[in-house]
Formats: C-alpha cells, sequence, structure tokens
DNA sequence: GCTATCGTACTTGATAAGAC
DNA sequence: GTCTTATCAAGTACGATAGC
C-alpha cells in the first residue's frame, strides 16, 4: 500500500514551485496563500526536509525540493493527459437514412456491416417506414423512395431503374401477348400518370396490341408507394441527401 | 446486526496582524 | 507586496450510543 503526503499539499507544493510564489500558486488553485503555506508547511514536517528557503518576499526552492518538483511536474501532467483521455468523447457523425420497410429488410440490413467497414466514422441509423419524409421535422437525413421526382427544395439520385414485364404462372396456359388482353390484370393506382407511367396500356401500346380489357372486381389494385416529402411519382428509386 | 443520531477530533481554508 | 503566525469557522471522519 502506498504511504503519500496528501495530495492536496503536493498539489500546492508543485504550483508553488513552478511560480515559485505562494500567491500566484494560491491564484492558480483558488485558495488563499495562507492556505498555500499551510500545505506546503504540512508536506515539509511529513517529509522531514526543507522544500523552500523562506526569504523576505520571494520564496527559492532548495536542492530537496528541486528533487521532487519535476517528479511532482510530470505526474500531474500524467494526471491531466489521462483526465483529458478519459473525458474526451471523439465527435461521430451520425447519419439516419429513411427507407421503405421491405426496402430497409432486403437490401439495406445485409450491407450495414460493409457500410460501417467502410464508414467506421459515421453512425448510421435506420428510419424504416412507407410514410412520407418531412425533413423538417428532422426524422431523417435522406431517404430512399419509390418515386420518379422532381422534388422541390430536395436532391436526388436515381439509384436504381425498374423494368416492368408481365409475369404469369404457366397453369393459365397462355402462349402469345395477346392472351394477355382477357385476364385479370394487377393495376397500380398511379397518383400521377402520364405517357412514361408504367401502366399495362403503356405496356400493350409498346407490344403493338390494343389496350386491355377493363375486368373491373376481376382486376387487382395496389396503390403506389409514397415518394419522400409526400411527393409522388413513379420509374425510379431516389434518394435525397440532406437539405438542412 | 443494521441504521440513524450525536459528540469529538481533525482537516482545511479564511481573516487579521505583523515581519521583512 | 509577499509571506508567516495566530485564531476562528466550517466541513469531514470516526467512534459511541440508541432504536428497530
Amino acid at each position: 500500500m502506498r504511504q503519500l503526503p496528501p495530495l492536496s499539499a503536493l498539489r500546492a507544493f508543485e504550483a508553488a514551485a513552478r511560480h515559485l510564489s505562494f500567491k500566484r500558486a494560491a491564484e492558480e488553485l483558488g485558495v488563499t496563500p495562507t492556505a498555500i503555506s499551510h500545505q506546503i508547511r504540512q508536506l515539509e514536517e511529513l517529509l522531514g526536509v526543507r522544500l523552500f528557503e523562506r526569504r523576505t518576499r520571494q520564496v527559492l526552492i532548495t536542492p530537496e525540493g528541486q528533487l521532487l518538483y519535476p517528479v511532482l511536474r510530470d505526474g500531474f501532467d500524467a494526471f491531466a493527459k489521462a483526465l483529458d483521455a478519459l473525458t474526451a468523447r471523439p465527435s461521430r457523425h451520425v447519419l439516419t437514412l429513411s427507407a421503405t420497410t421491405a426496402f430497409t429488410a432486403r437490401w439495406l440490413v445485409p450491407r450495414i456491416a460493409a457500410f460501417r467497414e467502410a464508414n467506421p466514422g459515421t453512425d448510421l441509423r435506420l428510419h424504416a417506414s412507407d410514410a412520407p419524409v418531412d425533413f423538417r421535422s428532422g426524422v431523417a437525413d435522406a431517404a430512399i423512395r419509390y418515386g420518379r421526382g422532381p422534388y422541390p427544395g430536395l436532391v436526388t439520385e436515381e439509384l436504381f431503374s425498374d423494368r416492368f414485364a408481365p409475369v404469369c404462372s404457366p397453369r393459365l396456359g397462355m402462349r402469345r401477348k395477346e392472351d394477355l388482353r382477357s385476364r385479370a390484370l394487377l393495376h397500380f393506382e398511379w397518383r400521377r400518370v402520364d405517357r412514361d407511367t408504367p401502366t399495362w396500356r403503356l405496356w400493350f401500346e409498346r407490344a403493338g396490341l390494343r389496350g386491355p380489357r377493363r375486368h373491373g372486381r376481376d382486376d387487382l389494385h395496389r396503390r403506389e408507394p409514397r415518394a419522400p416529402g409526400g411527393a409522388r411519382g413513379t420509374g425510379h428509386r431516389a434518394a435525397e441527401p440532406a437539405t438542412r
């Protein structure tokens, strides 16, 4: 077990030796010169050696004090560095990325490990939601959504494009593309339709066929996923870096 | 045995006065 | 102006005691 003098006394001595003044040491430590005098006197009695030579309006460090001073100076420097390292927290960038639940589960999550390895200084937070993203609320820094844009006030970048093709079960016995006209079709409910919107009508047009017959309730309808910021669109997914 | 309370001793630091 | 010494006040540590 270590037998050490009071830390306050050692601290007072180190400050007084550095300044060669009880007064300035007291100012540094936030105590009175008397307290410094007490502390050093106590330390001298404890050690049995004189650390300072008191002169009129002046103190000089003794040879014994000169032996002790550099040891304490280096020790307190080491304390300060250790405490700085202990309390310092590296600044980390946090990126909150919003994406649809399906895209998050199937595409983003399997790639998290690679992202963290490539960006060790960035903490990635995923916000899985099919709802529109309001960037003003701070819920996300960027979002991946299905849509065509443009989205006013946001910066978009196309990540992927879709290819649309008819798919059906072999049990339906369809052999020709014309056979699709007589079948119930799955329709998206696009909120904004223009000449490039991937509708069945466009597909039949590109295939050189007359439009599909409407089957009413027999057709299956699926709502278009929403784009970021409440914008609607078709054609590509878009990623919006933060505009904040 | 554990916890709370009280009294005593010690530590720390401030004030005042004086020396140099 | 700076440091020392005497004195005092406040805080802290620790042991004794009482109550549960």
